[in-house]
DNA sequence: GAATCATCTTGAATTTAATTCATAATGAGC
DNA sequence: GCTCATTATGAATTAAATTCAAGATGATTC
């Protein structure tokens, strides 16, 4: 008869009622959906009542659930506020955050999580080092930005590098345009079309690096800064665009544009967060990027963390 | 990077404060003084803090000692209101706990016992079976007690027997008696005293019982009601009397009387809480034993868990 | 109404973590 | 310096959590 229950299942249960199911649970809780399924049957016979519905979706909680969840919601707050403080009193007060940027859709997921981030750290100073990046590691060697979000480990760098998240890109073509019915469009389909994109270097766009280059095509290209303009500009059928899927997902949804793959396996482009050794060290840093994690995969669709 | 805290820890952390050092803390935590090192130790490397000064007694806790007690203070007491909610919606709401006692010194201990487990379950009334209870056992068959406070197990009645703990009994005798200068009392020094003691039957006297009967020493008997009148009993030179070391203790401290190990091995007592087997299996059952062994533990000197 | 998909369950194998055991170290008190 | 009380430590053991590999189950689709 002694007591079973442990932070763990607190979090197992919270996770649960914001990921809506399992597997996306599991996910974010870094194990299998088959160690939460086992987690929470051992805490159902414990107690010797269902915690939740299954078969629904999301699911829904038996009011023992809820009441282990409206305790995690009192206690997880808490033990983090601890935690960040046992973090304070081991190594200081913290510094600063300067954020380095190589693209743009990146402020889609940067600016919640970093909402979340400014309330559990206040005293951390954040900050977005604007204009564009051409060389966003090279401002961690010269202490001018404290954490770079890139799209490309270099392993001979002597920088840490933190996996966020894996996503696919997708071309974005007007509904009417000649390639509507195709499944998906490979490199020469771009050739005749003006590529939109935002304002960045050639090597810093995935579909050039992954696709075009390496078929030799070359393109017209026509740059804004706004993604609401690309759309336009796709749909008045003045070229191309590519973008991150939950990026354009806005237009997809009101049929504003056509999404189409890129290449028969799909293009994917994924994201890191740099920064400097020393930093890796901070218990702050490591909230931050977990705070992107999980907050990208709350509310973005379909990525997929790495 | 992963947080590593657990309940665990918050209760190893509660257990040492209220315990005073590691293997006080370890008998309430029923583990050993060893596990509870290793726990520490463990929670000390991951967040680069010592947690408290050893060598003082009792301990003393660092800044981050003293911050995961906040936390322990503010989130355990939550965490058993949550499972006793638990049980509540597994077992329904609770019914009645009327206690038996067979010996009167119980009350020392079961009254601040009692006190703690009401604020608990509110719903459980609490009840005292009054006056003498020659078969305290007898009750719950016949439905007048629900729990037992007895001194023996009787391994084939069907009752479930439930162990507090274990502790000395000592004869007291006068400052100036006789046998002041005795390192302990065998079955005859008991031969030409009066023996003094509450009004229970012989049988249920632990000295009479281990020591007296199986010597074949027979003695004369004089009862009281109250400690206090047996010790003064003793102080006047009327008698011996027999009690667990803590019931004598205040007294002990004053120099009213002076305290005798009974046999060379000394005497010792157990008790324990018997049920029915079906009240066995509810929650406010099981927390009631353990509210008795945590609270005597800490409030009486030198019981032994069992 | 079979087939597919998404989800959760299950038991055994595996891995990981916690605990014990046995003993050593440490400091306080005599 | 010796003893006692307490905490620490490393290896062995035990226990627990997690994964793996399948198997149900219910909903959805063609």
């Amino acid at each position: 008869m002694q007591s079973i229950l442990e932070l763990r299942h607190l979090k197992t249960l919270h996770a649960l009622r914001e990921a809506g199911n399992l597997l996306r649970a599991a996910v974010l809780l870094n194990v299998t959906q088959s160690a939460l399924s086992h987690q929470i049957k051992l805490l159902e016979e414990h107690h010797g009542v269902p915690l939740f519905e299954r078969k629904t979706t999301p699911i829904r909680f038996t009011p023992a659930g809820e009441r282990l969840l409206q305790l995690a919601d009192t206690v997880l707050p808490q033990v983090a506020n601890c935690e960040r403080d046992l973090a304070r009193l081991a190594q200081g007060v913290a510094g600063q955050l300067r954020i380095a940027v190589e693209c743009h859709t990146c402020f889609d997921w940067l600016m919640p999580a970093m909402d979340v981030f400014r309330q559990r750290w206040p005293e951390v100073e954040l900050d977005i080092v604007s204009g564009f990046q051409a060389d966003p590691v090279g401002l961690l060697y010269s202490h001018k930005a404290d954490v770079a979000i890139v799209s490309e480990m270099d392993a001979d760098e002597s920088v840490a590098y933190h996996p966020l998240f894996r996503f696919e890109i997708v071309a974005l073509i007007a509904k009417d345009h000649a390639l509507a019915k195709r499944d998906y469009l490979v490199a020469k389909d771009f050739a005749t079309d003006t590529l939109i994109t935002y304002p960045v270097p050639d090597d810093m766009l995935d579909v050039v690096r992954q696709v075009l280059k390496p078929a030799g095509v070359d393109t017209a290209r026509r740059t804004t800064e706004l993604t609401v303009a690309m759309l336009q500009l796709v749909a008045s059928k003045r070229g191309i665009a590519t973008l991150p899927v939950w990026a354009a997902q806005n237009y997809v949804n009101r049929d504003y544009v056509l999404p189409k793959r890129i290449t028969a396996q799909g293009l994917t482009g994924s994201l890191y967060a740099a920064c400097l050794p020393d930093l890796s060290t901070k218990a702050y840093l490591s909230d931050f990027v977990n705070t992107i994690r999980e907050s990208s995969y709350l509310n973005l669709q379909s990525i997929e963390l790495i």
